[in-house]
DNA sequence: TTTAGAATTAAAATGATTTCAAATTAAGAA
DNA sequence: TTCTTAATTTGAAATCATTTTAATTCTAAA
């Protein structure tokens, strides 16, 4: 899994700094950052980069297959999931904050399997939930004692 | 469920022609339309309403819970449901339809419920599988078989 | 070192959605 | 009814994320 630079080689991908960077940045962060995310965590060390080549690099990730793109946030930004586990998500609609759900439920789901979508090949599987997070309840639970 | 003119008044909330018709196209449409879908359904009907209209409809309705909005594209346009069961979806990424999925599943699914998430409150769950359909599987056999 | 193709850049363009201020309408009071 | 006020609608402009563009720079292979 870490081999993605070897794999990308083989590929015949040109390793450019900007697109190790990228690769970097999304390994050591987990926490499903966006396009802009990326972009802002690497002006400092490469003042140069460009948005479009952020957006251009994380297509390209995605293409390949290392990385997910989320569409968890109804109207907002797309994130980006540098894992192969699958696995499903919960959207904070308070804070925003998006935590990582390991189940396998969707992928042993009898009826999605057999019943229906005969004939139909399904790919990439995403569920999301929304609700408040544990931190923003007890906020919330705080406010109300106040009162 | 069909009392939504009734439950909507009230609620106090004023129906006019406008949501009273984007209220009935929806009703009668439950093939995830978009927002545009609906304003250009009815821009005939109706040729001096705002698409503005038909977003801030959307909202009301979601808002009260009568419709589900659906970001299943990945950068796409939002899509809606006129609908109180829950179930999934699935998005053919040839031909861009949207075919529901019944299952309970992810509902009944014992990791979400108990183990993590603690603390959180739960409401929405969406789940979104991404494929080729049976149709677009089919044409592509054809396609092959031809050369 | 040369060179051709690929990648990067900054800026403009796009597309979906939202905001805005003015005009219209709904609904309750008189 | 008519008046009044607040809510809604409208069309246009604004916003926001993402994509495209064309010029420049870089990569890698010869
Ligand atoms: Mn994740
Ligand atoms: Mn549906
Ligand atoms: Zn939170
Ligand atoms: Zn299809």
């Amino acid at each position: 899994m870490k081999y993605i630079i070897k794999d990308l080689k083989i590929k015949g991908i040109t390793l450019t700094p900007q697109r190790m960077a990228i690769i970097e940045f999304l390994k050591n962060n987990l926490n499903h950052p966006t396009a802009e995310d990326v972009y802002k965590a690497l002006e400092e060390k490469y003042p140069s980069m460009s948005i479009a080549t952020v957006y251009s690099t994380l297509e390209l990730l995605k293409a390949n297959g290392y990385i997910q793109e989320l569409s968890i946030r109804k109207r907002g930004k797309a994130c980006f999931d540098f894992t192969s586990k699958n696995h499903h998500h919960f959207l904070c609609l308070k804070c925003d904050s998006i935590i990582d759900i390991e189940s396998e439920c969707i992928n042993t789901c009898p009826i999605v399997k057999a019943g229906q979508l005969e004939g139909c090949k399904v790919g990439e599987i995403q569920a999301y939930l929304y609700g408040v997070c544990s931190g923003c309840n007890k906020k919330t639970i705080k406010k109300s004692n106040k009162k």
